[in-house]
DNA sequence: CCACGGATTTAGACTACGTCCAAATATCGG
DNA sequence: CCGATATTTGGACGTAGTCTAAATCCGTGG
């Protein structure tokens, strides 16, 4: 992942239908290029140092822009962002697209291999998260 | 799920160390019963109406106390909490419990089966999530 | 080269959510 | 009943995210 330059930048952009304008450049030589899974706001603090006047609702246009566009994707994972399950016992979820309502998977009907196989980790608790629509739905 | 009557709840709460007090009664009745998965500042919206005078403090300080207490879990999960990967391929994700951190896991490391089991739901996406520490850390 | 119109950006007001703290209150053991 | 401890309170505070109307940018056709 080495530092793109900025035609290379561009250049990607404009292969996902997205003009190129400064600020958009900006945000991209960041977000495009960190290790990290950053917000919304942690974005526009990095970018405005470089760039000290864009305004927070361009990185929050811009973010959602390049999303549609495939190049980002957005995770629902925001440390800080809790909710609560009176189900402790170990199972699954399904998060709905539409709604953003949150059902329990059992445990048992997914399966899940190979975790302890990971290196490095010591593994407290694990999930798979599936996102999706429900079918049968009147739309 | 029927609902628990309030001497119930109290042989719960001091089944896991956690004295009764009537609020704390309060939030249980609502968050011990619910099939949703309620952030914090929904759970005080719950409670509110019964129970005009409790306060968000003492709402957010129970339910961090519920978890203590393993009454309750805590997921990562809150809908409009989002954090954005320019890896837009699938991979899977570690969270650091210390630090907060992401980490990705590549797609090949963990194996999950039966997702084209599940009933009545269109799937999009799917991921693991993983929960631990790193090993090997200064502590 | 200029003017036009759509695309993009902007500042700042506004809301919601979560945290913190010192003071008030309730509860328990003796 | 008393004092000590646990619990709750309200309200101030900070941060993150949304929204809007106005300003600005920029490609295009004339």
């Amino acid at each position: 992942m080495a530092a793109p330059n900025d035609n290379d930048l561009i250049a990607r952009l404009e292969q996902h239908d997205i003009r190129a304008s400064a600020q958009r450049v900006a945000i991209a030589r960041y977000v495009l290029a960190t290790e990290d899974h950053p917000s919304a706001d942690e974005v526009w603090k990095a970018v405005t140092p470089d760039f000290p006047m864009v305004s927070r609702a361009t990185v929050y246009n811009t973010l959602q822009l390049f999303t549609e566009k495939g190049l980002l994707r957005q995770l629902v994972l925001a440390e800080g962002c809790i909710v609560y399950d009176p189900k402790v016992e170990p199972h699954h979820h399904f998060v709905d697209d539409e709604t953003g309502a949150i059902e329990d998977i059992p445990w048992t009907a997914l399966r899940v291999g190979k975790v302890d196989e990971l290196e490095g980790v010591d593994v407290r608790d694990y999930m798979v998260v599936v996102r999706g629509r429900r079918k049968g739905r009147r739309r």
